[in-house]
RNA sequence: GUGGCCUUAGCUCAAUCGGCAGAGCAUCGGAAUGUGGAUCCGAAGGUCGCGGGUUCGAGCCCCGCAGGCCACCCCA
């Protein structure tokens, strides 16, 4: 047992992880610009009002998944580690002035959000989102697009089996009567409900709809839903938002009990699904729209949408649809030699090859040459060089690792050399 | 936050009734001192998650704690 070992909940990304999760962030960056939403960072902490007047006092998110931040807080300021990216970017967007700039601004982020929940897999307490936002347009058409960059993100990355629940929640002008509808409807049988979601009655009716108690599902089902009681804007959003998708060829499925778990949320609310194996975390992404958030956070009315996509749930579905592709290696070419003890010029010639742009190592233990190539064979290294006697004349042996060939090289010529031959290798040799 | 299952070498796992802690893989070395992934041989690697209890004796039984996982809760 290890003296220190992670915190609960958190965890150490190794060397094949971490490459997973670069690959996932690339793809996201390379698809932010070509969308034509530019990527920004935030603090991980922000003060605990952004996310307690942003997200909602009563929320799970802060009442119990808030990281505070107790001591090491500025006179009257207490701090909190960010559980999700939206309220510091609408923070910043009003920070900045951002209305100034043409509307709507559309960001991207990516990076590590923080939850005290209790772990499962693919529920960590340290997780990593990509977020991508669009302030100031009002909509329909943003809705779609927001919605349709999230499936390419996971058509891109290899999930093909991923699906978007899609629902709308109203806004002030409608939602109020509805939740009352609602109410109206589970207090006659509020003596057979379950406690907790007694409680709900009262605190958050909507939460109800999604109970997977099966002591609800007939309550559930006679519900009377959200989508049949908008308001006529509300309705008319919606029916805009399902004609631009269907027009873009985003298949999804209507789902009158997704309800989002933060507040902020108003008219278009969506989710991105994945019909998986069991325990695994099955909400892969979720948004929505927040046209009252910049107004609530101390800026002019002004909407919004977008969504957040955990990083963390897209490489376990990747594993678990059948794990990491072949593993690439790490250098092209390892640098050996045929005297043990001589390291220098194995140093040397490496750093020569790097210099030029070759990915290259040099075997700087003092073993001998044998297991020198075995190592650089198992790295499946394209080539490997080996310096010995011929050194003094100004020659090296070059081997190529896959085809057991060898050849005396001029070290003048060795960069040339690895150079073509490992691009031909690439373009018309095996995988 | 609630309930349940699990925890033995770096990894995956054995260990009969409570009686000397093991294997495979990985690592390092040798066979083979200027030629590699296979093979053979060997070495190293352990607070049996942690703490307490029962017992002549505990990896195994009991209690507590921690961590992981599962179902909730919730969400990404």
């Amino acid at each position: 047992m290890p003296t220190f070992r992670a915190p609960r909940g958190t965890r150490d990304l190794l060397a094949g992880e971490r490459r997973a999760f670069a690959r996932l962030e690339e793809l996201a960056s390379g698809l932010a610009a070509r969308y034509g939403y530019r990527e920004l960072e935030t603090p991980l902490f922000e003060q605990a009002a952004v996310f307690e007047r942003g997200i909602g006092e009563v929320t799970d998110v802060v009442e119990k998944e808030l990281f505070r931040l107790a001591s090491r807080t500025e006179e009257g300021e207490v701090w909190a580690l960010r559980p999700e990216a939206t309220a510091g970017i609408v923070r910043a967007y009003i920070q900045h002035g951002m209305h100034t700039q043409p509307q709507p601004v559309k960001v991207s982020l990516t990076g590590p959000m923080f939850r005290y929940d209790r772990p499962q897999a693919g529920r960590y307490r340290q997780f990593w989102q990509w977020d991508v936002e669009a302030i100031g347009d009002p909509g329909p058409a943003v809705d779609a697009e927001i919605i349709e960059l999230g499936v390419r993100f996971y058509r891109d990355a290899g999930l093909a089996d991923v699906r978007v629940l899609l629902n709308s929640i109203g806004d002030p002008a409608c939602r109020p009567a509805y939740v009352e509808t609602l109410r109206e409807h589970y207090r006659p049988a509020i003596g057979r409900l379950p406690g907790i979601e007694r409680e709900r009655l009262e605190s958050n009716p909507l939460r109800l709809l999604d109970s997977k108690d099966p002591a609800m599902a007939a309550l559930n089902a006679s519900a009377p839903r959200i989508v049949d009681r908008l308001c006529d804007a509300c309705a008319a959003h919606f029916a805009a938002v399902r004609g631009h998708l269907d027009a873009l060829g985003i298949a999804y499925r209507l789902q009158p009990g997704l309800v989002r778990g933060l507040d902020y949320y108003t008219r278009t609310a969506f989710e991105y699904y994945r019909e998986g194996a069991e325990g695994q975390q099955q909400a892969l992404g979720g948004g929505g729209r927040y046209d009252g958030l910049v107004e609530l956070l101390g800026g002019k009315p002004t909407p919004g949408i977008g969504f957040a996509l955990g990083l963390d749930r897209v490489v376990l579905a990747l594993e678990a649809n059948g794990g990491a592709g072949p593993v690439e290696p790490e250098v092209t070419a390892v640098v050996v030699g045929a005297d043990p003890l001589e390291t220098v010029l194995r140093l040397v010639v490496a750093t020569e090859l790097r210099a030029a742009g070759i990915a290259a190592r040099a075997e700087l233990g003092q073993r001998k040459l044998g297991k020198q190539l075995e190592s650089a064979a198992r790295d499946r290294a394209h080539f490997a060089v080996i310096i010995g006697d011929e050194y003094a004349d100004g020659q090296v042996q070059l081997r190529d690792l896959p085809a057991g060939t060898q050849k005396t090289v001029a070290r003048a010529d060795l960069q040339r050399e690895i150079s073509r031959a490992h691009a031909a290798h690439r373009h018309g040799g095996p995988a």
